[in-house]
DNA sequence: AGCACGCCGACT
DNA sequence: GTCGGCGTGCTC
């Protein structure tokens, strides 16, 4: 009794923790909760807690802050539960959270939403019980059938969530039979929480120490000497776990499922540990195979070793430094040197590679060279994997992390340098759901949190970034010469216009293209061909009438997918059986009009029958391993002609690649969008760089009816310089970055009126307070409506240096408010995109 | 974003 | 009369 009473005097001495609890909810403040005194010691920042939310909702958050104030306004409600013992979230990561919240304008509840991965979410379902006092049988109460369903199911299951209950009375709205239940005190609702990450387990099988010893062991076989089948089983033990020498191995056993494999019995098995021989435990392992380390090492040229020098030199005086390397001159093997250099160190190192350069081959690579030290980040990955990763590089068990755009929220604590390679690559940029943020440059704040040094490569750099090392604020390093001995390709460009005239095409095939082609299959060398848009054509239209077939949801035309016979929207996934009559007129011929990746592999095929042809995009890599496949295929001189998307560009070396062929260089270079030079010259620049890689010189054919375009001339001299100047001179010309910034604004309504009188209320508005000329728009993008939505779109563009952005965003986040206080506008969506890709 | 709650039209 | 639709306000 004393003891109580003087814990509780003791407690009414502590002081009372509140914390600001990040949740992931699209509102932007944190929620402030109290911690029951018996947490109080267990609350750190950066661990998960569980809490109520709204009347019901259980959420995860993560501790954002932590304080003693309570808060005035409203009583606040207590943390559920704290999930981690350690935080799983540091505090430079919380900075960070708030600088891409702040930067980015979403809240951080999104950012928090993206950054952690799903297995360390939790999620709740609610579900009903039957009140613990509640005895349906005995009960006076009356009740409707369909109530009485609900109680006499629960008799039997337990619990119902919500969704079991809505189908087993096959009702939609189920809220007022809840409701009464409840109100008659014959059910209660719960919340059930489920942990999403399962650690993965293995099941393994020892002696029982007992019998360790050359004496025991005797005995057991003396036991089992009429027992054969279990004599085996002890017999593939002992060749397995030589217990004889070495009694210690007996500790870790052996995996259960070596048993089953051979002509064991698994009965016998079972018997032997039920007779107390054998043992079953389990253990909690990873779910990435071990590798040794240093297997290979990196021996630079002379070229990369000054190169290296340069980059070690420019990080003295600069925090960032852009290396330009041309394709093929070996710019990984600078990476891997530098990151050995930062591993010795005792940093951490994080290398950011966009998803499609992200592959297999460059994996293995670095795989070879770090060994168990390196962590992986990938798309492809799944939830547990990912929370292994993460744990991780937690523990410091990886020091290194090679990943994806999203990598960036791994919870670093030390990072000492970061390599974002292929840097001009759209891909690093997000663009739905928020936060919009671009990896590249989140790295260089973050490099800045950890006092980090960044490299940013690339052979094609962005205008943005090769205008901050002109100006002195980066360092540039330059790689000029390919290793290996290997040239530049040969540029040909085909009039497409003239081949149509003179007759010389093939449909949509220069005759240089053919002849190329032909002479590379006859000298038994590999081709790839570059498209970008898969699909098998754009769209499908009747020869009678004129009918194409539309997305019903969004303003495009559907994608005919030949070998599903389907037409689908490449916007919202909707698709349909390929009508076999035209819908508007009833006749039957419908023609397919333009080249996606699909048409080109069977026209190829047509043209050349002699040669392999594979096809490589979105559509023939979907499962996990597909991609490989096709890569290792390609290798091993399977394939002789590679059609493919933007995914035959990024960092495939194969050595017997003379001939590269750009299909359609005008779909690139017309699109309208001020980054079109820039996109396709980076793209065939990437691309080209995929022929000709050893010792032999290579061809590039590009197919164009727009002939006389200066940046064909530069793609061709490979004039990188040449090219930066001219889209230099015309950026500042019209105020496009990376002279100015750009925010772009996105209006959605699923009403056309509402969705540009929206945009039109709010053009005004922002041109009031910033002045017209900072403002472009509104204007109808290209594809008007998405998934039923009708979309508006305005483009703020601010001069850097005369603007503050700060004070600009927070007067749009204002106009944003105020115009959603107007009833008519309520319903539009308002969406914030800076630094657009 | 969810979810509760309210008000309104459309059917057993 | 319910049932289900949608508009509105709130979440520590």
């Amino acid at each position: 009794m004393s003891q109580l009473e003087f814990h509780s005097a003791t407690e009414d001495t502590r002081q009372t923790w509140f914390v600001d609890v990040i949740l992931p909810v699209p509102i932007p403040k944190m929620f402030t909760y109290r911690v029951p005194h018996e947490l109080s010691d267990l609350v750190q920042i950066g661990c998960r807690v569980i809490v109520q939310f709204g009347s019901r909702k259980i959420l995860t958050g993560v501790i954002g802050r932590m304080h003693q104030t309570p808060p005035e306004k409203y009583e606040a409600k207590y943390i559920l539960e704290i999930l981690d013992d350690e935080p799983v979230i540091n505090k430079i990561q919380i900075g960070l959270f708030h600088w891409i919240a702040d930067y980015y304008m979403c809240t951080l509840g999104e950012v928090l939403n993206i950054a952690l991965p799903t297995g360390l979410k939790l999620s709740s379902e609610s579900k009903v019980q039957l009140h613990p006092h509640f005895e349906y049988y005995e009960s006076d109460l009356e009740f409707s059938d369909k109530e009485a369903i609900v109680l006499e199911t629960l008799l039997k299951t337990n619990s119902l969530s919500y969704g079991e209950i809505s189908k087993l009375l096959n009702l939609k709205s189920i809220y007022s039979i809840i409701k009464s239940l409840v109100y008659k005190e014959t059910i209660i609702i719960f919340e059930e929480v489920k942990e999403k990450y399962k650690p993965k387990k293995e099941n393994r099988i020892r002696l029982k120490p007992h019998w360790l010893g050359k004496n025991q062991l005797q005995k057991a076989f003396d036991e089992l000497a009429s027992k054969p089948k279990q004599e085996a089983i002890l017999l593939h033990y002992l060749q397995h776990v030589p217990v004889f020498n070495e009694p210690e191995l007996n500790q870790k056993g052996l995996i259960k499922s070596s048993f089953t494999s051979s002509d064991l019995s698994g009965s016998s098995l079972r018997t032997l540990i039920k007779h107390e021989i054998f043992e079953e435990f389990e253990v909690i392992v990873s779910r990435f195979d071990s590798y040794d380390n240093s297997l290979a090492e990196v021996n630079l040229t002379e070229t990369q070793l000054k190169a290296k020098d340069e980059i070690l030199t420019s990080f003295k005086e600069k925090d960032v430094t852009l290396l330009h390397g041309i394709t093929g001159s070996g710019k990984t093997e600078l990476y891997i040197s530098l990151i050995q250099d930062a591993l010795e160190g005792g940093s951490q190192i994080l290398y950011l590679l966009p998803e499609i350069a992200l592959t297999t081959q460059i994996v293995s690579r670095l795989r070879k060279i770090f060994g168990d030290k390196m962590g992986v980040y990938h798309s492809k990955f799944s939830d547990n994997e990912r929370v292994e990763v993460w744990k991780g590089v937690l523990s410091g068990r990886y020091q290194f992390v090679v990943g994806v755009r999203s990598a960036i929220f791994l919870p670093f604590d030390n990072l000492g340098l970061i390599v974002v390679d292929e840097e001009h690559e759209s891909s690093y940029k997000q663009y739905d759901p928020a936060p919009r943020y671009n990896a590249r440059d989140v790295a260089m704040v973050m490099a800045n949190q950890h006092h980090a040094k960044v490299l940013l490569g690339s052979a094609t750099p962005s205008m943005e970034s090769q205008y901050q090392a002109q100006q002195g604020k980066y360092g540039l390093v330059k790689l000029t010469t390919r290793f290996g001995e290997g040239q530049l390709p040969d540029f040909v460009v085909a009039d497409m216009i003239r081949e149509r005239n003179k007759k010389l095409s093939k449909g949509e095939f220069s005759s240089e293209l053919v002849s190329s082609i032909n002479q590379a299959l006859e000298n038994k060398e590999q081709v790839i061909i570059f498209q970008n848009r898969r699909g098998y054509s754009p769209y499908i239209t009747c020869n009678e009438c004129g009918w194409i077939p539309k997305c019903n949801s969004c303003a495009v035309s559907l994608t005919y997918h030949q070998y599903r016979k389907e037409l689908r929207c490449h916007y919202c996934g909707y698709k349909e059986p390929l009508p076999s009559t035209c819908e508007a007129c009833g006749a039957t011929h419908l023609k397919t009009i333009g080249f996606g990746t699909e048409k080109l592999e069977e026209e190829i095929s047509l043209l050349f029958p002699q040669a392999r042809v594979q096809r490589m995009d979105l559509d023939t890599t979907r499962k996990k391993r597909s991609y490989d496949t096709i890569i290792s295929d390609f290798e091993q001189g399977n394939i002789d002609i590679l059609v493919g998307t933007q995914m035959v560009s990024k960092g495939l070396d194969f050595d017997n690649v003379n001939l590269v062929g750009i299909f359609d260089v005008d779909r690139m270079l017309h699109f309208p969008d001020f980054r079109s030079f820039e996109r396709t010259f980076q793209l065939s620049t990437q691309v080209s760089g995929r022929a000709g890689r050893r010792n032999k010189k290579g061809k590039v054919v590009i197919q164009t009816r727009s002939i006389d375009q200066p940046i064909l001339k530069q793609i061709i001299e490979h004039g990188y310089d040449k090219f930066y100047q001219n889209e230099i001179a015309e950026r500042h010309a019209h105020h496009y970055p990376p002279f100015t910034r750009l925010i772009g604004v996105t209006v959605k309504n699923r009403d056309v009126k509402l969705a540009s009188l929206t945009a039109i209320k709010l053009g005004n508005l922002i041109k009031e307070k910033l002045g017209t000329k900072r403002v472009l728009g509104p204007e109808e993008p290209i594809i008007s409506k998405i998934r039923n939505e009708y979309l508006m779109e305005l483009t703020i563009k601010l001069e850097r240096s005369q603007v503050n952005l700060a004070k600009v965003k927070s007067i749009l986040l204002e106009t944003r408010l105020e115009l959603m206080q107007e009833k008519e506008l309520k319903t539009s969506k308002i969406i914030f995109d800076v630094d657009p890709y």
